[in-house]
DNA sequence: GGGGTATTTAGAAAATTTTCTAAATACCCC
DNA sequence: GGGGTATTTAGAAAATTTTCTAAATACCCC
């Protein structure tokens, strides 16, 4: 929702490869913490950090919690970046 | 140097509130300072931050210190987060 | 060189983040 | 409905971050 939780989510390095890790499809949760050496607990608390961040969402199926990458929020990040370092984009007028 | 470094530093909302006032031009560590209710202590503690983040850069005159905004970082992380997105980018083959 | 201003450094306190273990929830399938 | 697997929640410990006060540094200019 804001940008501060955004970037916070993004500082982390398991987080980030998370994320990566999702470019290639939905992984359900233990899929997830199979790739890292954290218990299932500490995973559990780094997805609800980039569900609140909204860069992944969410959906259930059988027990399992399935996580997707959502990168709408990057679009915005994306924006600030651009306006910070003063370029004109492609939809912006002179 | 790297991106958790980059990320924190852009965590923070009066970090990214100096590198939107850097905007527009070359400030000294006071000026920059004396539009946060904060000790100078304090500011310099988020300009050193966001100077090992690269995302600032720091000439000295007189007895002033001046800050200046140092985009070419925000470059690499636009990259990263176009990748995630998955998009193709103009210099990119397919 | 000495007083003055600008800024940083050192060290401590409070707040936040990251991790764990143990327990709880939630749902499946026999 | 009961055992089993998947995941989260609660609570605590350790690490990190943010802020402050006080002192140090650095440089100016008379």
């Amino acid at each position: 929702m804001g940008f501060a939780e955004t970037f916070k989510a993004l500082a982390d390095p398991v987080r980030r490869e998370i994320l990566t890790m999702l470019k290639k499809g939905k992984m359900s949760a233990g899929e997830i913490g199979s790739h890292f050496d954290m218990t299932g607990a500490t995973m559990s608390y780094h997805l609800k950090i980039l569900k609140n961040a909204e860069l992944i969402t969410e959906t259930k199926n059988k027990n399992f919690i399935f996580y997707e990458l959502n990168t709408s929020v990057l679009e915005e990040i994306m924006l600030w970046m651009t306006d910070l370092k003063g370029e004109i984009r492609d939809d912006e007028t002179i």
